[in-house]
Parts: structure tokens; sequence; C-alpha cells
DNA sequence: TGGCTGCGATGCGCGACTAGCATGGCCATC
DNA sequence: GATGGCCATGCTAGTCGCGCATCGCAGCCA
């Protein structure tokens, strides 16, 4: 048995709306016995008689009342189906779920979605700020559409699991005070900060950044712990020691202390990251597009 | 281009909910390469990627997941139209607006709509009371779906825009106490009457009533009019006159005085009418049987 | 690592469906 | 009684959709 095809409930709204099955073929663009053989076929299917034919014109049945309110009510809603899903494609609605690494939300991951914001304001943004594994099992579990993540140039996510959007390499930037002896420097190797004294935001965070680089058996001394930036780079500048500064965490230089390339320390990769076998929401490429465009304006040396 | 055919939606949402297109193909009694090409199609019509395709089995997308919930909707709401509809044919629902003239209110019409309601009750009776053409207009246009109206044999309702359903031709009985000269008689001719004080309705009713029937020029005496059957029968037994009771009015013999068949009175045809062109609620055929039923039990004589 | 298995996509062919054409019947109007 | 408008229907051709078979791909296991 036909299952109440959708061309039928149309044809029969515009009979109903008629009161003719001529005048519905004409503004359908049909012949009238196809339009009249619709009916009849709607007729069947629900098992009842819709219409009273009569010379001039036809009129609904009581089953046909009925069935014009369920018929206007389905359509209407397969209308909103078309409305809805046109407008998730065209980023007229939407959401989309960032993930990124802390330093990335200092500046490269807000200005992208400013950016994105203003182009697309229908769609919410969602933001989650984690470590890199734990950011890549969210966009595996879909729980996440995009990610920012950082990992070394010879561990990058898997890419069978993961599509990977280069955005980036980080430098990694040493921050020394004005009268340093390294201050004039455009740059400088790891091995020449032997001997320095690090002022790190945690016990053992600048080892992982040095760690790839620095020759083995080597451990940067720390003497002071800092955690936020603003005061690391404070005792920075009042001579207490030098400090690791990834590019990224940099909005503007400081006036009061240098900051100076490190040269041969491992770049990290930044990627964005997106799931490898999932189609990503629509709003996910023009996010990308955005994460793009922002990326080289915090790679640049000023 | 197609137009989201139910079909379509139905097969979508087997998928989403079984998360394999060949599973779904089971279920459904397709083929996996139907169902494959049903998902296809509808994503080409929604303009959008629904489903994220596996190793194993598929997963909605974002778009996948907006319009199942509108796929959901759609078809819940197909089904409730299917059920109204059935439940209008079946009398599980509906409305039927009966009309009938006053003397059929008495009795046979009661009867029926009780007998109808017994079996039926999901059907929402309306009851108007009017005069036989008032109550055809209002069959006309489409006011009411049944009338139960009186009509003199030679002068039926137009039968090219009303459906007769003849019930019974109604019997004019003359009401006389008991101790009057006829009270014996099991029927008289009209004629016998002339010279009787008729207790009428009203001024004239007795007149049409016996119009048709009696000598022409020959006007039955009318000295005392009460408006009420009790009182009429009342002022009969009393011994001040006689009256015509149409025999639909009688639902028993009083016991103070006797009812008389008029033999040569014209009978009045009772029908029940419905419009000519229209389907009729599916009520009207099961209320029309009730009639039928019914109409017997009052011309029996006692 | 190579066969195996399960899943989805696709080329091909046939059967069913459906629209169009032409015709016929019915009703109302002139 | 003729005419015109409206709906139903027999017939035909084009189209669509399903099934069959096959292919490609990914994970699994020995």
């Amino acid at each position: 048995m036909a299952i109440m095809q959708v061309q039928g409930l149309r044809v029969f709204r515009e009979v109903a709306r008629h009161g003719s099955i001529t005048a519905a073929a004409r503004t359908l663009a049909y012949t009238q016995s196809a339009v009249s053989r619709q009916i009849a076929a709607l007729e069947a299917d629900v098992g009842a008689t819709l219409l009273d034919r009569a010379a001039r014109g036809v009129t609904l049945t009581e089953a046909g009342r009925c069935l014009l309110d369920h018929a206007d009510a389905v359509l209407d809603r397969l209308d909103v189906a078309r409305r809805d899903i046109a407008a998730l494609r065209d980023l007229g609605a939407g959401r989309i779920r960032i993930g990124a690494f802390a330093t990335a939300m200092a500046a490269l991951v807000p200005r992208a979605v400013a950016a994105f914001q203003a182009e697309h304001p229908a769609v919410a943004v969602h933001l989650v700020e984690g470590l890199t594994p734990r950011l890549l099992e969210r966009i595996a579990d879909g729980d996440a559409d995009i990610a920012v993540v950082s990992s070394p140039p010879d561990d990058p996510p898997d890419h069978t699991r993961y599509r990977l959007h280069h955005l980036l390499d980080e430098r990694l930037l040493v921050a020394v005070p004005r009268d340093h002896r390294l201050a004039r420097r455009r740059q400088v190797r790891a091995a020449e900060l032997a001997g320095e004294s690090f002022i790190a935001g945690s016990a053992d965070a600048e080892q992982t950044l040095l760690r790839a680089t620095l020759p083995a058996g080597w451990t940067p001394r720390v003497d002071i712990v800092v955690r936020e930036w603003t005061g690391k780079l404070g005792c920075v500048a009042a001579g207490l020691g030098i400090a690791l500064v990834p590019a990224l965490a940099v909005r503007a230089t400081p006036a009061d202390l240098a900051l100076i390339r490190l040269r041969d320390a491992s770049v990290r990769r930044i990627h964005a990251v997106t799931a490898a076998g999932r189609t990503p929401p629509a709003a996910v490429p023009a996010l990308l597009r955005q994460l793009r465009a922002a990326a080289p304006t915090l790679t640049a040396r000023r």
C-alpha cells in the first residue's frame, strides 16, 4: 500500500484551497487527470472519501477536513525541517564546540572566534580549555567539533583518527631583563642558557618545554615558581631570572624586558584537529578559516 | 526535484534507530542497496550530509539529528492522521447533526439516538428541532447531516437535491372520550367527524392535517385551542371535544380516552433526508439503521 | 601480513508507477 | 436543446525505484 505520499498531501491541500481539482492542477502545473488520480490514490490510502464531487468543483467531506488539518501540519513541518537544515548549512543556526589548550586561549582562539562570530552571529560557540590528550579524546568521542592542540613535530596526533589542519609552528621565546647579557640578541641557542636561573610556571613545566632540545642530563635550574604570566614576567623584569615564554602567550611585548627567540628549541606544532570519519558541522570550516587567518599575526616577530 | 518522500523519512528514521543501513533494510524488508539509495536521495534533497559512514554502521551528523526530530514529528503526525480518519470511519469519533420536526422528537428520534449512542458512544450527537422546510435548508446548506421530516405523499422533498430514506407513513389518529359514540370503532372516515368540535394545537394546525383529505369547503369546527399534548388530551378525556393526534406523538395510549385510526386521512410520509451530492459522515448510515429499527415500533397499533 | 568478514556504494536491468492525452459522463446555465 | 465547465478513466510512454550482483573499504584474526 502506498504510504501517504507527501506529494499527495501537497496536491490535496491545493485542491482544498481552490475547491477545484482543475484549478489546483493549474497552479501545480499538472494536468487535471494527474490531480484527480492523486486524490483518488490518497482516498484509497486513508480509506475514506475526502472530497464531494459536484458540478462546480469539489467540497471537503468530514474526513477531508480532518485530513486537511493534519496535512497542513505535516507540510508546514517539512518546510521547517528544510529551513532548519538549510540554516545549519548556511550557518544561520547551529553550534560549534571548540577545545583548545591553555596558551591557544590567550590570543589565537579568541581572535578567531571573535571574527567567526562577527561573520556568523547565529551560531552558538562553546569553548573548552584542556590539555591536548583530553582534547583529542573529546574529538574522538564526538564531544567537541574542533580542537586546537599542540604536539611535538615528531609525535603528531594519529592522522587515521584525526584530521589535522596545521596552523603554525610555535616558537619558544626567552624573556630576559633589559640589562641581561643576551638582551640585544635576536636569537639564542638553548645551550647558552645553561647556568641561568629559570622562573617557572610550575616545578617541571619548563623541563617539558626544553626536554626535546637540551642535551640529555642537563636540567635547567629553577629557583622561583610563579604561576601567572604577569608575575613571572614581573620577576624577569626585576632581574630575578629568565623565563621561557611560548610565542602564543605573548600578546604584546612588555616594555621592560626583552623576548629572544630560542633558536634550537623544539617547536611545538599547533594543529586544529577534527574527527576523521565524521562530517563536521558547517561552522567548522568557517572557524578553521578564521584560525588560519589569525595564526600568522601571532608568529610574526616584532 | 523530489519533494521529501515520506518513505524516505521512514527509512531514515529506521536507519537512525538502528545505526546501520543494513539492519534498517532488514527490518523494512528492503535490500541494503534500496535503503542506501533512499538515504542518498534524501541527502540530495535536503542538501546536507545526514549520516557519517563508518566501517561499523553509520552515525547521524548534526543535520541528521536535526532532520530526525522533524521526521519523527512528521511521521507521528501522519499516523495520527490515519488513526483519526479511521476513527471517523469506524465511528470511534466524529459528530452527527440531526434535525427533526417536533413530533418526531417525541419518540422516534430519541429512541433511535439512544440506540445509536449505546452502539457508538464516541460520536457526538447534535439535535435540532425545526419545521420541515427549515430542516431541508439546513441539509442543503450542509448545516445538518440528516433530518427527519414529514411531507405529504404527493409533495416529497426534491429527490435531486436530497436522498430520501422512507421511514414510515404516519397515520392520523382521532382521540375521543371513552364514552364517545365512536369510542369502540377501530377506524373512522374523516367525513364522520363532521360536526364534531375539535380541540386544536393551534388555530389552523388541524386544518393543515385534514386539508388534503376532507371535502373541499368543509372546515372542522375548532372551539378550543390548547398548545400542549397533555392538555389537549386532557380536554378530550373531559369530553370537551375530539382531537387529531399524529401517531408519532403517541408514546402510550392514555387510559381515559380512545385513539381511533382516521382511515382516509392523508398520511404524512416520514423520511430521513440527507444531502444528495454529499458524502455523509460515517455516523449517518448507522443512525439511519436505528431510525429504521425504531420506526415500526411506533406504527404498530395497540 | 594476508585472508576474512561486515558494511556501504554503485552499475545494470526490469517492473511498477505516474503523468499526459484524449474521451466520456454529469450537471448547470443560457 | 446546445454549450461549457468539471471530474473520472482507458491507454500509452517515460521515469523511478527496487533487486541483483559487485566493488571498495576498514577492522579483525590467525
